[in-house]
RNA sequence: GGCCUGGUAGUUCAGUUGGUUAGAACGCUAGCCUGUCACGCUAGAGGUCGUGGGUUCGAACCCCAUCCAGGUCGCCA
């Protein structure tokens, strides 16, 4: 195929935004064919750019060469047209631009096509394996290009908003000293120092908080992250934050930037007011009722707890689980017994056994009064009691867990996301949600210590810092989470910046001054110079896309995501590299049986 | 690493109890067609049934292993 020079010739217009107002404009369009009509004596194109489509107009009898060189043209073939703007003698009411056509009178073939794996429709019908082999082909998707202008906007939105309050947008490095805490880093080797490695950043964490104390006082960076870790849905190993520090400041003004940030930001992308502030719940009592720290809030079910009145009924699961220090607790289906047949219920159990529980106890409602399994173990007053603090009705199913309390909550609130999944009583809509005081230790069973559950700079609540050496249980953090619809947004802290505190922090943690030293040298020493008190978050930009776009995949708005294996199927990175490449670096590849 | 789901034409899928030549739609190619817009009509090409092994007279179908993709648990301070 012989292809066209563009020879001077300048785009005046994008396809999607011609209208009635351009009649009888000399225009001059580019874009790719996404259809080619033929009827004979008469050809239409439709050609598409990120601006949507435009309809080109051949006629056999005006110009024979146009006509013919009309006809040879495929799907996907890029073209540059000239041509007058006029009325269509149909209207296509489907597209914006259904008014009108191009009369061309000008043709440039500029790239030929071979037929694509796969049609280019906003609809794709092609799975996602092949779409992001062929990424660069789904990505001339009008679905996949919104969502990535859309991700243009909120990046645009969120400079500007931090610009205009003050902060100071500054990179920090990717190749950065590996620290043991945390995710698994990913590890770039030294050349020039054998045997060592760079981490690159599971989050700009340290650096922020030295630029607190070096005085920038507002910093923000739209951050690249590196985990190596496995993915989620909602998972990659390379994302990017949304990273802020501030100095000078307490928890409130954090939310209050924050939620400014999260309103202008709805407000320009999506013309959606979101009411500030953004109502609270205490990880205490996230976990209590909806058995999540991340708890979608967009409907009820909260969690029960049936273990007063059970603790001393007849039936041994429930009395023995209260008597060893466990809960019996449950949630509420409503409307629930014609979907949640005694099999669905049956394949819920098989469920809460998969994330720990050791079984499932059920009232499902159906007829006059409630019946259930257990029902005979159960003195009447002790059955009347949970049918009213579950609020059950008829036509309602109660799923109740027996376990110690970590469990059982945990298996409530997936079975809650479960079934109001199942029930589809999740309403529409952005539902933003501070989840604070989160514990500042967490116990770990394996070492028998008391593990940071943020890290170890975050710094406590006042009111707790007598039980630091005490009961650490009872230590809680300057620690918050921004929850999204039941999705985990953000988290933040406001860090220690007293260095007998840290010091102090980190005796909790079981940590020598010397291994503090070892691990956070750097960082212990420059608090020793005027540390300003300080603290931040790092909202997941990925994410917050993914959801204002509506997706249900961080995939559908990164222009280039990897698969879960980590891998990327376009370039088939990661790839072996030359001996001599490994050479250089001193590396040797060990070679495993399995 | 565990569990679940899927892999058949370029694409999306169907394929009965294991039984003759593995089908459909879209796409593609060619021809016809002057107002289409998912154009229409006619004809045609196109298949290592993910891969390897096994059972069987016979396997897309049953068994085992393995690869790939998705979801999820572990993991993600």
């Amino acid at each position: 195929m012989q292809l066209d020079r563009m020879e001077g010739l300048k785009r005046t217009h994008y396809c999607g935004v011609l209208r009635k107002e351009d009649i009888e404009k000399e225009v001059v369009v580019c874009g790719w064919v996404q259809r080619q009509r033929d009827l004979g004596g008469l050809i239409f194109i439709d050609l598409r750019d990120r601006t949507g489509i435009v309809q080109l107009a051949f006629d056999d009898n005006t110009d024979k060469a146009i006509f013919d060189k009309a006809s040879s043209v495929r799907s996907e073939y890029v073209l540059m047209a000239k041509g007058k703007v006029r009325m269509r003698s149909s209207i296509n009411h489907e597209i914006p631009t259904g008014d009108i056509e191009i009369e061309v009178t000008t043709l440039k073939v500029l790239g030929a096509s071979e037929t694509t794996p796969f049609e280019i429709l906003d609809k794709s019908l092609a799975n996602e394996e092949l779409r992001l082999k062929y990424r660069y082909l789904d990505l001339r998707r009008p679905v996949i290009q919104n969502n990535i202008l859309m991700r243009h906007k909120i990046a645009k939105v969120t400079r500007d908003y931090f610009d205009e309050n003050g902060f100071i947008e500054i990179e920090t490095p990717t190749f950065i000293k590996s620290t043991p805490e945390g995710a698994r880093d990913y590890l770039v080797p030294s050349r020039v120092h054998k045997g060592s490695f760079f981490a690159l950043p599971q989050s700009p964490q340290l650096y922020k908080q030295l630029l607190m104390l070096s005085g920038f006082d507002r910093y923000m960076q739209l951050a690249r992250c590196y985990r190596d870790e496995d993915l989620r849905a909602d998972r990659q190993p390379e994302f990017t934050q949304i990273d802020l520090e501030m100095s000078f400041v307490e928890m409130e003004d954090i939310f209050s930037i924050a939620e400014g940030f999260i309103s202008r930001l709805f407000k320009e992308v999506l013309n959606v007011e979101i009411p500030t502030p953004l109502p609270r719940l205490t990880y205490t009592e996230a976990m209590n009722d909806y058995g999540s720290d991340k708890p979608d809030t967009r409907f009820e079910m909260k969690i029960k707890d049936l273990s007063d009145i059970v603790e001393n009924c007849g039936f041994g699961v429930f009395a023995d689980t209260v008597k060893n220090g466990g809960t019996v607790r449950a949630i509420t289906a409503k409307n629930a017994a014609s979907v949640y047949t005694r099999k669905e219920i049956d394949k819920l159990t098989e469920d809460a056994k998969g994330i720990g529980a050791k079984g499932l106890a059920f009232i499902r409602w159906v007829e006059d009064t409630p019946t259930c399994s257990f029902a005979k173990f159960m003195t009447e007053d002790e059955m009347t009691a949970i049918i009213e603090r579950t609020g059950a009705e008829k036509g309602d199913v109660v799923l109740i867990v027996a376990d110690k309390k970590n469990i059982c909550l945990s298996v409530l609130g997936a079975l809650r996301l479960t079934v109001a999944k199942r029930l589809e009583i999740i309403p529409e809509g952005f539902n933003f949600l501070w989840i604070t005081e989160f514990p500042f230790f967490e116990y770990n069973e394996e070492t028998g210590n008391w593990d940071a559950m943020h890290h170890p700079f975050t710094s406590p609540l006042d009111e707790c810092l007598q039980y630091l050496d005490t009961a650490p249980e009872k230590v809680f953090a300057k620690a918050y989470d921004l929850v999204l619809n039941g999705t985990e947004l953000s988290s933040g802290s406001i860090r220690i910046s007293d260095p007998e505190l840290q010091k102090k922090m980190f005796a909790a943690l079981g940590l020598s001054d010397e291994e503090a030293a070892e691990k956070f040298g750097f960082l212990v020493d420059a608090y020793r110079y005027g540390a300003p008190p300080h603290g931040g978050m790092g909202i997941g930009l990925d994410r917050l896309a993914m959801i204002m776009c509506g997706c249900d995949s961080l995939r559908d708005v990164i222009a280039f995501p990897k698969v879960s294996n980590t891998g990327e199927l376009m370039s088939g990175a990661p790839s072996p590299v030359d001996e001599k490449q490994l050479e250089e670096l001193s590396i040797g590849i060990i070679k495993s049986d399995k």
